[in-house]
RNA sequence: GGUGGGAUACCCAAGCGGCCAACGGGGGCAGACUGUAAAUCUGCUGGCUUAUGCCUACACUGGUUCGAAUCCAGUUCCCACCA
């Protein structure tokens, strides 16, 4: 089979809905490789809080997109497309098919429909500007760029910030900017891109959730982000919003105790679940599975799922089969 | 047993005669999102044939008043101190 032809899967879901398992099954299944959609996993260091697969699962099969980028540096959607790709034609060299599997859905956006020519963020400047006070850098905007000002969200300072960042480094407004697409983007083209989003009924989510967060602390988390500490997890601004992380961080400081930090995971970390949900239900094309409360169900997709590899041309989601 | 403080919507908590279905925070629900995304931001949150309307509501009972979550009396429960 050409390189090109061979099938490309996207599973997604929220955190802990059991996603990784059924990637690492399939992988096996078809001779698969694993690209992991994660925002936090690509950081060295960030293991036990970001539920990283472990030395046994990687073994088991090739994984993509972790821990590539050390804790002092920065990470966004464009550097992910940019490995993504990478990682797409070297597991394509080698016959194999690539399984994308994450809970980022920007990630699973800006590879799915690409990303515009624009400048990467620059931390000097965004600095400055996030010191800026709202209302001056909204008259910046209103100014240079009306456009803009008036379709962003002029209350999210995030926005505001990256939109008067573009506008300063390029010199010129950014809505013209954002009407081109970047190329390159593998599906952009083929616009057949279907994300296999999995998920559970929410009783049993939280369940799952609160158990992980449980065997995380168990697992020695608290430890793990004393030592990254040491190491410069304090200066990372993405590392440093990990759930989990933050939140123990915050607890090493003395501000909280265990039980109440342990009980402050699982929540923001179910919050979290419920907007990774939202996300895939409007913002992306999508094929839903919902794995019930036994583990029947999961074997019983699983068996479903697996039977259908054989087939040619098997497609761009695994749901079709179903 | 005595004295003082307190009981407010799912939780915490403000209000202390009308502008109160009741500030604020949390939680919940819904939503936004194109280079920080496990982030950031928004709306709603007593009930009702969704209305410048009605009903039910601020521990309970009764009272004062045109009018009470707000004042008075009694009751119950909590807390602190004294015995």
């Amino acid at each position: 089979m050409k390189p090109e032809s061979l099938p490309v899967f996207y599973l997604a879901g929220p955190t802990a809905v059991g996603k990784s398992a059924i990637a690492l099954a399939l992988a096996e299944q078809i001779g698969g490789e694993i690209v992991s959609v994660d925002s936090m996993q690509v950081y060295r260091g960030l293991d036990i809080g970001t539920a990283k697969p472990t030395p046994a699962d990687r073994a088991r099969v090739r994984h993509h997109l972790i821990d590539v980028i050390d804790l002092t540096s920065g990470f966004d959607a464009s550097q992910f497309v940019r490995l993504a790709a990478a990682a797409v034609s070297d597991i394509q060299t080698r016959g194999r098919s690539a399984i994308f599997c994450g809970g980022t859905g920007l990630y699973f956006k800006a590879w799915c429909e690409g990303l515009h020519e624009i400048p990467p963020g620059d931390p000097q400047l965004r600095a400055e500007l996030e010191a800026t006070p709202l209302p001056v850098l909204l008259d910046e905007l209103a100014a240079r760029d009306r456009t803009t000002f008036e379709t962003i969200d002029r209350r999210n300072p995030r926005r505001v910030v990256r939109a008067v960042e573009v506008i300063r480094l390029t010199g010129k407004p950014l809505s013209p900017q954002r009407t081109q697409r970047r190329t390159g983007a593998p599906e952009d083209q083929t616009g057949a891109a279907r994300i296999v989003v999995f998920r559970r009924a929410p009783d049993d989510l939280r369940a799952r959730i609160n158990a992980r967060v449980d065997a995380m602390f168990a697992a020695g988390l608290v430890e793990e982000t004393r030592r990254l500490l040491t190491a410069g997890l304090g200066e990372n601004r993405t590392a440093m919003q990990a759930l989990g992380y933050r939140q123990v961080i915050e607890h090493v400081r003395g501000e909280r105790g265990l039980a109440e930090t342990i009980a402050l995971v699982k929540l923001k970390t179910w919050q979290f679940a419920r907007r990774q949900v939202t996300w895939f239900r409007h913002q992306t094309r999508t094929r839903w599975i919902d794995l019930e409360t036994p583990d029947e169900a999961m074997s019983r997709v699983l068996h479903a799922t697996g039977s259908a590899f054989g087939m040619p041309g098997s497609g761009w989601g695994v749901a079709g089969f179903l």
